[in-house]
Formats: structure tokens, C-alpha cells, sequence
DNA sequence: TAGGCCATCTGGTCCT
DNA sequence: AGGACCAGATGGCCTA
């Protein structure tokens, strides 16, 4: 931090600053530094530095007024310059300097718990994004484009009756989103492992295959000279929103044709309005829990595996494509996916809603 | 090594 | 006075 230094460019005020510092610096920065923050702020330098300037600041300030206590300043060229206007700031005595401290302590604090919460609320955000990954994440920023698409194609699903496999749906998502995010959701809605949207992707793109799916199809993002990429998933619940969704426009036949293994949701009708409550469902356990408890849909194990390449270094792709992967056949993971899903799914909202219209 | 992304600290502002 | 929110600054990590 340089701004408290700019405001003096002081290095007396460095070093009293780290003077202070080596009486204090026994407790962190915070009482309450996390284990993440230690090791972040465990570089001596980088913690230090900040400490100080801020410290250093607050020193400053008491200096300052010592300095300018009843006394005019005095311009450059040795003019006096106008009194200070305004209630004169309070001394800084020693107290109020260890509860100026304090307070700044705490400001942090929370100040570190408010982000963690937004960080929270914007992975649960991009638990429910078309591509979710846990392994790879998307960016705050992707997170809230995609977030604001995805909501924008669904209302055009549920008022013009959009097909959300068509290519419209897709660009939606797409929109405004860099390459490499519009790679992944392309890619995504490409492979992901619904029969269903496979089978419309051959069928449009003329030839069976993973493959021929990504390289044909029209939906692809190329990144120029690269592949297209690869694999991805589509999140299950999302799914079962397509294969649920009986829009006016929606010519899938039937949802029994639609064997991607998740029975069709038959549970209770969650009402339009159940939005919180529907989310209720993903108030998931926090980020720790979820590490232990999480439960990949298929297509997240082509994310689990594409993850670490992706978007552009996946050069080949799998070949015969993610569901040709050992993985998808032995799975380690062992709860009942639908289940998983069925309580996980956004979808529901959609699906309830559109089949009750 | 540059650039993107992120976590954190910090001071300012507004509100209670 | 104190909390919430915000934006700027900074430094670390990662990847191309």
C-alpha cells in the first residue's frame, strides 16, 4: 500500500511505523487471520509491508497533528497558508490509537467475511450455471455473464418457446462471454451426456461421435488455430430441465425417449414462486462440506478431466470423447446421481413451471 | 515474463 | 460510534 506513504513520503514514518510493528507483530495482522490468510500473507514482506503503511498511517496522523497543532502552514515560497477549516481532528492519544487499531482489526475481519459470503453466493451461482465445474471454476465476471444469459435464454424459453437445445439457446449463453468461457459452454452443451442433446447434435451435424459433434457443429466456438474445446458438461439438472421441458414450440416426442439415465422428475410440482425455496435446497454446506459430499454428474468427470487443460491446451480432446473414459464407468463416487440431482436441480423451477402452463 | 484473476487491506461514505 | 458497502491499491498465483 503506498497511499499512506504518499501522503507524507516519509521514510522516518517507515521506519517508527516498523518500530511499532516489532512490538505487535507476535499476533498477525488479525487476531482471526484464517489459515488461507496466513499462508497468503506468510511472504514476511508482503504482510509486513501493509502493515506498516497501515500502521504508518495512523502514526502519520497522530505526527501530523502534533505537527500542525496550532500552527500555520506554510506554502513553498514561505507565504502562510490559509488555516485548516473544520473541526480540528481529536489528538491521537495512545488510547485511541490502540482503539483505532482495534477498530481497523475488526473492519478487516469483516470486511474479509463479507467477501468470503459473496464468494459463497457466487459459487452457489455457478453451481447452477450450465457448466459447472468444481475443479474448474469460472471467473467472477464469466460467472455473472453466464448467470445473466442463462437467465435471459431461459425467460426467451419460457415465452417464445425457444427450444433450449437450439442454436439461439446456446449463442444466448454465449453472449458477451469471452472464448474461452463460450468454448466451455458450447462445448458443454455439446458433450454433455444427454442422449438427448447428443442425438440432436447428430442429427444436425450428420455423423455420430463426439467428435464429429465438436468439429461440425455449427454451435462450436473455434478459438482461431485452436480446437474446439473439448469437453465439458452440462450440469444434470440442467438435464433434466431440457428433457422436462414441454414448451409450446418443443418437439421432443417424448420424455421417455430421453435416456440419459435420470428418470424424468416426478416429484411435487415446485410452485413458480418456490425460487428461494429452490435454492433453499442448494443452501450447500459450506465450501469444506461440499468437498466431501460432492457428487459428479458424468459430465463432470469429463469436466474433472478436461479441467486441468481447458480451454485451450486441449489441443486433441479425449478421444472417442469423455464418455469413452474409464471414468464414466467406474465411478467413485457413490451416491445415486439422480437423487443428487433431482434435490439439485434448479430445473425444477422451469420444469414445474413450464409444466403447469 | 506479461496478463488475468484473486484475496486482502484500507480509507471513504452512508446509514443506523 | 460502529457497521455495511465500495473502490483503489497491492501482491501472490497461475498460465500462455
Amino acid at each position: 500500500m503506498t497511499k499512506p506513504f504518499a501522503k507524507t513520503g516519509d521514510m522516518t514514518d517507515l521506519v517508527n511505523s516498523l518500530a511499532w510493528l516489532e512490538e505487535e507483530d507476535g499476533s498477525s495482522q488479525d487476531g482471526d487471520e484464517s489459515p488461507e490468510m496466513r499462508g497468503r500473507h506468510s511472504l514476511a514482506a508482503g504482510g509486513r509491508s501493509r502493515s506498516c503503511t497501515e500502521l504508518g498511517s495512523e502514526d502519520m496522523e497522530e505526527e501530523e497533528e502534533e505537527e500542525e497543532e496550532d500552527e500555520e502552514e506554510v506554502g513553498p515560497n514561505g507565504e502562510k497558508a490559509p488555516k485548516r477549516r473544520g473541526p480540528k481532528k481529536k489528538k491521537m492519544t495512545k488510547a485511541r490509537q490502540e482503539r483505532f487499531r482495534a477498530r481497523r482489526i475488526k473492519a478487516n475481519a469483516r470486511e474479509r467475511s463479507r467477501m468470503h459470503g459473496l464468494n459463497d453466493a457466487l459459487d452457489n451461482l455457478r453451481r447452477v450455471m450450465p457448466c459447472y465445474s468444481k475443479t474448474q471454476k469460472l471467473s467472477k465476471i464469466e460467472t455473472l455473464r453466464l448467470a445473466r444469459n442463462y437467465i435471459w435464454a431461459l425467460s426467451e424459453v419460457l415465452e417464445s418457446g425457444q427450444s433450449p437445445e437450439s442454436h439461439g439457446f446456446v449463442e444466448m449463453l454465449c453472449k458477451g462471454l469471452s472464448q474461452p468461457t463460450s468454448n466451455l459452454v458450447a462445448g458443454c452443451l455439446q458433450l454433455g451426456p444427454s442422449p438427448v442433446i447428443l442425438n440432436k447434435l447428430e442429427d444436425k451435424c450428420g455423423g455420430p461421435g463426439a467428435g464429429g459433434v465438436v468439429a461440425g457443429h455449427p454451435l462450436s466456438y473455434p478459438s482461431p488455430g485452436l480446437p474446439s474445446p473439448p469437453y465439458g458438461s452440462l450440469e444434470a439438472s440442467h438435464l433434466l430441465h431440457m428433457k422436462g421441458f414441454k414448451g409450446p414450440a418443443y418437439d421432443n416426442p417424448s420424455p421417455n425417449e430421453c435416456s440419459s439415465g435420470t428418470p424424468p422428475y416426478d416429484g411435487p410440482l415446485t410452485p413458480p414462486l418456490s425460487i428461494s425455496g429452490n435454492f433453499a435446497l442448494k443452501q450447500e454446506p459450506s465450501p469444506h462440506e461440499t468437498e466431501r459430499n460432492f457428487t459428479p454428474h458424468p459430465s463432470h468427470h469429463a469436466h474433472y478431466l478436461s479441467s486441468h487443460h481447458y480451454p485451450t491446451s486441449t489441443a486433441g480432446g479425449l478421444p472417442g470423447g469423455p464418455q469413452a473414459h474409464p471414468l464414466f464407468q467406474t465411478s467413485r463416487y457413490e451416491l445415486p446421481l439422480d437423487v443428487a440431482f433431482d434435490s439439485f436441480a434448479p430445473s425444477h423451477l422451469v420444469t414445474s413451471h413450464v409444466s403447469t402452463m
